[in-house]
DNA sequence: CTCGTGCTTGACGCTTACGTAAACGTAAAG
DNA sequence: CTTTACGTTTACGTAAGCGTCAAGCACGAG
């Protein structure tokens, strides 16, 4: 194995907020519901990559409609530590829920997409309409 | 053609809220919101296809994560009447906008059920080799 | 007439997810 | 030393999406 030295970058909350574009205030947030712990020097918040790969997910969510209760229990899920029995089998199920969650907004996506394709279809038509009753006239 | 009678019925709030598992206060919150327009009959609300339908796509957009105000222009658009130019290429414009927000929204939602996967198969390994660690004890 | 049932309109309350100051610390640059 | 940039905490404000009374009408059954 070759070991390679990676650089374990660390970030500002500042970086972090431009990176992703949301604000500091938003980041702060995260942490104060528990989503996010970032390593304190003094004071000051340093974020590490599991901080930043931790925040992704957070918004991956956020886009996907998700609360942040329901957000922190996603996120945990990630890096949980492989526990005892009771922890796994808690997390398996946890995973089928989402799943089945998932699979239901998928559902409705596609719905959606299909019926937008019927709604724009009817436009192109009423405009394609419109348009050669003006050019007979 | 066969013109069938079709009764053309007509629901209660109650009954729209039994069927959709909501509440009166939400099936009025929402007509509040602009987003119902049931006859009245004296004082009391008369639903008629048309309300239940877009009762039924309001939903569907509140578990996509939609916000109502998001919501009210996309069923705006299913029932959107020909209208002028002007409308039609804006309608088109919007579809172009929901189309594209919900595409990212699917590749979310794959790209969570892949990493879910992957969660999975990691709980899994750990619980079996819980098992095989203490049956060899 | 009275009761129960179902509907109505306010109006206040609550949670979530932040926005928005206010007031202060620290450290490098001019 | 002062400014500037970047960070901090504390705390009140707010918009969305309803929940939860309160108070009242309408109507059929008993």
């Amino acid at each position: 194995m070759h070991n390679i030295r990676v650089p374990a970058q660390t970030w500002s909350i500042a970086e972090l907020a431009t990176e992703y574009d949301v604000t500091l205030r938003t980041i702060r947030f995260y942490e104060d519901r528990g989503l996010l712990t970032p390593e304190r020097r003094g004071t000051v918040r340093v974020y590490h990559p599991r901080d930043k790969v931790r925040l992704g997910l957070i918004l991956r969510g956020k886009r996907l409609g998700f609360s942040l209760d329901e957000i922190a229990t996603i996120v945990d899920m990630y890096d949980a530590e492989p526990g005892e029995e009771g922890q796994l089998v808690y997390l398996l199920d946890q995973i089928t829920t989402r799943r089945a969650d998932l699979e239901q907004r998928r559902r409705d996506i596609e719905e959606t997409l299909h019926e937008l394709d019927e709604v724009e279809a009817r436009c192109q038509a009423d405009l394609k309409n419109l348009r050669t009753q003006r050019a007979s006239s």
